[in-house]
DNA sequence: TTTATATTTGAACAGACATTCATATATAAT
DNA sequence: ATTATATATGAATGTCTGTTCAAATATAAA
């Protein structure tokens, strides 16, 4: 009697490895993203992931700061920050206005905002 | 004329940080989150932000699957996927159902889901 | 055109981290 | 008990990355 659905897999390149359920691996394969959108959605959490980007936009949240409000807020060098607006804005995540010498940052749309949110309700739980 | 609320903010720690807004500054700090949230807040997508993690999430909002499938699934080690895994529930973001010999990891919650679909959402954008 | 302010950029260094390998634990079967 | 399966764990390593420092733009004022 089958157990389970067990098989061994043994494609030329993933020989020696287990797969106790062949169908729910096909399943996942199936239903995948392409590649392109998992590192570009991987690349969006990883953006989000250091603290002091976080913090960026936790703050950027009550309204557009320009960068030195933000390195004063942080209490790191205005180079810091600068380094890491730009990992920001390439990921979208945020936008900037010029004002003359000044350029003030923003949240780039509400998507931002409702990751945020989600995010604090996950971190909620008991 | 006071151009625009700028001020030099000279306490003993921040000393030579120009600040532009200060009341920008002033409220960042005041609707910040608790240091302790923000860590966990960070962590949370930082685990998330790892393709490799990401593919498992991905993987498991079809169903649940043991670390034989994942591995096979990704073509990597179950030892690296077990050490992948560890985290993703150490974050809360997985857990697992032992039957036997085998641990079924499936999502830990909705807000999960939830993270993934706004993430998705932001990557839609033009 | 100088001088000053605001921000960016590139190189470099230190710390973090994902995978691998070897080993250990846990459950089941013989 | 012994063997096999499924997963976890610890150490080691190569890579990635956040900050700093120095230097470069960019805009405005003098």
């Amino acid at each position: 009697m089958a157990k389970n659905n067990a098989l061994s897999a043994c494609t030329p390149e993933t020989c020696d490895i287990r797969v106790v359920h062949l169908d729910r691996v096909a399943r996942a394969k199936a239903e995948a993203i392409a590649q392109n959108d998992m590192q570009r959605l991987a690349l969006t959490y990883k953006i989000m992931g250091d603290p002091t980007r976080l913090k960026i936009i936790m703050a950027l949240r009550g309204g557009e700061m320009c960068v030195c409000d933000i390195a004063a807020f942080l209490g790191l060098s205005e180079s810091a920050v600068s380094h890491q607006l730009r990992r920001l804005r390439e990921s979208s995540l945020v936008r900037s206005r010029r004002d003359g010498q000044i350029l003030y940052y923003s949240l780039d749309d509400d998507h931002v905002l409702d990751l945020v949110t989600v995010g604090l309700h996950h971190i909620e739980e008991p």
